[in-house]
DNA sequence: TTCTTACATAGATGGCTGTCTATACTACAT
DNA sequence: ATGTAGTATAGACAGCCATCTATGTAAGAA
């Protein structure tokens, strides 16, 4: 399970984000640590599809991954979307006015 | 040149986003109104192919197209761009202190 | 009218990726 | 030791899409 996470930049971000099985995973692992059974159970796919898009989250580290026995929990990085959709609100509504006052918000984060 | 807009969701949100060039030619007429010829010329693909992108921008409601004469002039709709941030704000990262703040300013608009 | 410029559309194609099955690997139980 | 449950990886394949060339269309100039 190599876990090498890249510098991530609004284009990586946008394709993560860009599938609903992966959005809908996403969702499931948003507020507290699921397993990845946990999650098969909830989406409509198979395991290694599942595994497949877990792995492509980790490495764009918008999950935290705890193995602990046989099982792996994966929980999803709110600071990290946080702050990548303020880097798309910077670029792509610089002048908006509900973008600007975030660009300062997560600035500080 | 058909402009239905359809109903947005983050899926599709990311899947428009999800594209160098894409992000380039928004970038381009990010702040001001730009033809096409002068979006070409400043972007590394071919005409047919700016007008593609432009196609689904368009469609997306991402960009308003305004003609005039023999041209055709864009700019990036940063209101929506706020809006369907906000929405993934809102989606994956509820918990997160900088994206709670812009939901309401979102909410606002 | 004829030509040129600006843009959109049609159709073809190559590459990427989401999905699957099969399999390997590891931790734990029996 | 053997089996089982949980997860990751490998390889194959089909569908999607970004790009191109070719062409259509419309507006203005000559």
């Amino acid at each position: 399970m190599k876990t090498k996470t890249y510098q991530i930049n609004p284009v990586e971000f946008a394709k993560v984000l860009a599938d609903p099985t992966r959005q809908q995973i996403m969702e499931c692992c948003c507020c507290e640590w699921m397993s990845v059974t946990q999650i098969v159970d909830k989406v409509n796919v198979s395991q290694p599809t599942v595994s497949h898009h877990l792995a492509v989250l980790r490495e764009a580290g918008l999950v935290n991954a705890r193995e602990k026995g046989k099982n792996t929990y994966y929980e999803l990085n709110q600071d990290r979307v946080a702050y990548c959709c303020g880097q798309l609100l910077q670029t792509f509504a610089p002048e908006s006015n509900a973008a600007e006052k975030l660009i300062s918000l997560t600035a500080v984060k």
